[in-house]
DNA sequence: GCAGACTCATAGATCAGACG
DNA sequence: CGTCTGATCTATGAGTCTGC
């Protein structure tokens, strides 16, 4: 920890010493959470500083009192830069996360005082944990959280580009080519370390992990992988194609986020170079004691892949957008691509097991982004009632609709057809061959981040009534007739409507109940007249 | 070192269906 | 029609990690 007057706060604060040596007591055998430690405890020092500027505490455990509630959060106010003029704050997760150690704190403090069978600290401490618990959102979390989620509204979402990935790969390959050279003629921790981290930067790329999981891989899960080609039975399910991949790669798990056993794949060029690798540690100055696969030479911490990946992003030539290439983007920008290929839900499973998520957290967090589904997919549905053609597109799927910017809209005379297909409850399914179109419209909104895969590289062919299919008759169905409180939708259907809400701001079951319909027929009833008049089937609940 | 993002767990809110 | 119950969704808290 850097020794400046923070640094001396927490020394000087038995409290917060004997907090952080509890923590450090949790997680002693783990080098990635000493940052953390140091990063608490320097955010309590930071409070502790703020608060003696206003109040006349010398110890963070005299803070910890219900009376001194208030000064508390006026200090937490005024570390996050919180404006009382424009209700603002600075740095809202510093906010955020300081209530959270401040309550963490509070329960360390009191099981100490029951430890003790001081009355008085347990009083205190309870008592300002519950004040905590009953206004700390009010005062300041809920605000800061607000404005946090407000950020990333309109934030641009930068993904990467294909090309570039392929650009790095190809750089990275030919490094680990005169890297390996290097190292086997000379056997030096300079070239020793080199090579640890084009190798490095390549496992993550390849295999689009966090750049936290590939860093503290162990020596030990390396050297135990399973490298056994017969699978007996289970071939039988492969294709040839498939049982040739598996015995092109070595699988090894390694320990994700949260403990979690994550696989990695290796290739049979990555397998050369940490073969090498490991086989030349000591002599190139590996401390034997340290057990990281991609161990920094003469110290016990390990190689950072972010800070690799960033080394070698910024020394390759020829990348458009260099600051799109980082791990969580890089995760991203294949989750986004099984939005693309349209993945069954069972590959959708697959694919978020190998990433380490959980689905929800992948279907929350890495599909494509929402403004991009909302300009490419769901403007269809608006510029169609725009064009008053909503029933031309009757039982086809988000996918299937062509819609024509450019098209002039139709506010003349009803036509009996579109009356017809609004009253119409259309439950088949279409026929239409799969159209790319929304794909495509995907890559040319705002990033252009598909580029490289071409229609033909990810056309699948569609099973008929897929629940992937985003179908115009789920929502007639949902809405369109007198019975639609009484039917039964699925709750796969109820799924399907979520981009439409979400751009429409409006919670699932108003759209369900026909509300949003009804107030949506009012609107057409100005914007596109052509669709309603004359439409006395259409009645809402 | 720090701010913010990611992730998971859980409490609270909401809804649908069963039942009297 | 009101109440209960279980399922599902949403918001929030908290821990962990990444990117700059």
């Amino acid at each position: 920890m850097i020794q400046d007057k923070i640094a001396v706060a927490i020394k000087g604060d038995n409290c917060i010493l004997n907090y952080g040596f509890r923590l450090f007591k949790k997680n002693e055998k783990i080098v990635s959470q000493h940052q953390y430690i140091r990063q608490k405890l320097r955010e309590l020092g930071r409070l502790l500083l703020e608060a003696k500027k206003i109040t006349h505490v010398k110890t963070i455990q005299e803070l910890i009192k219900p009376e001194q509630y208030s000064q508390v959060v006026r200090a937490a106010k005024n570390l996050s830069g919180f404006s009382e003029e424009t209700g603002i704050y600075q740095c809202p997760s510093l906010a955020r996360k300081v209530g959270h150690s401040l309550h963490s704190l509070a329960m360390f403090i009191k099981s100490e005082g029951l430890k003790k069978k001081d009355k008085e600290t347990i009083k205190d401490a309870e008592e300002f944990a519950q004040l905590y618990l009953e206004s700390w959102r009010f005062d300041i979390a809920g605000q800061a959280l607000t404005q946090l989620n407000r950020a990333k509204w309109n934030a641009p979402q930068l993904l990467p580009l294909t090309q570039d990935i392929q650009r790095l790969h190809c750089y990275l390959e030919e490094k680990l080519q005169q890297h390996l050279k290097d190292l086997k003629e000379h056997r030096s921790s300079t070239n020793w370390k080199e090579l640890a981290k084009v190798t490095l930067t390549q496992v993550m790329l390849f295999n689009r992990r966090r750049a936290g999981e590939v860093s503290r891989m162990r020596l030990s899960a390396y050297l135990s992988k399973d490298t056994s080609e017969e699978q007996g039975d289970v071939n039988l399910a492969l294709t040839a194609l498939e049982q040739k991949l598996c015995r092109h790669f070595v699988r090894i798990a390694i320990v994700g986020k949260r403990g979690r056993k994550v696989p990695v794949l290796l290739t049979p060029s990555m397998r050369e170079s940490l073969d090498a690798l490991t086989e030349s540690r000591e002599e190139c100055g590996v401390l034997k004691d340290n057990g990281y696969l991609f161990a920094l030479p003469q110290s016990d911490h390990y190689l950072r892949a972010c800070d690799c990946l960033r080394q070698f992003v910024s020394e390759c030539a020829d990348i458009k957008n260099p600051q799109a290439l980082t791990s969580i983007q890089l995760r991203k920008h294949i989750a986004t691509l099984s939005t693309v290929l349209n993945l069954k839900t069972t590959e959708l499973d697959q694919l978020a097991d190998f990433l380490g998520h959980n689905i929800a957290v992948h279907r929350k967090h890495y599909r494509l982004p929402e403004s991009t589904l909302q300009l490419a997919k769901v403007s269809k549905v608006l510029l169609a009632m725009e064009q008053g053609r909503l029933g031309d597109y009757k039982g086809k799927s988000l996918d299937e609709i062509q819609v024509d910017v450019n098209e002039t809209i139709d506010m003349e005379g009803p036509l009996a057809e579109d009356i017809e297909d609004v009253s119409m409850l259309g439950e088949d399914g279409s026929d239409d061959e799969v159209s790319m179109s929304s794909t495509q419209e995907c890559t040319s909104t705002s990033q252009s981040q598909n580029q490289g895969v071409s229609a033909t590289d990810v056309s699948m062919p569609r099973e008929e009534g897929s629940e992937d299919e985003v179908s115009m008759s789920s929502l007639q169905e949902c809405s369109s007739t007198s019975q639609v409180q009484n039917r039964s939708v699925s709750a796969k259907k109820r799924g399907k409507l979520w981009g439409l809400h979400s751009l429409l701001g409006q919670s699932c079951s108003f759209i369900f109940k026909g509300f949003y319909f009804a107030s949506l027929t009012q609107h057409l009833k100005y914007v596109c007249p052509s669709l309603l008049s004359g439409a006395t089937s259409l009645t809402v609940a």
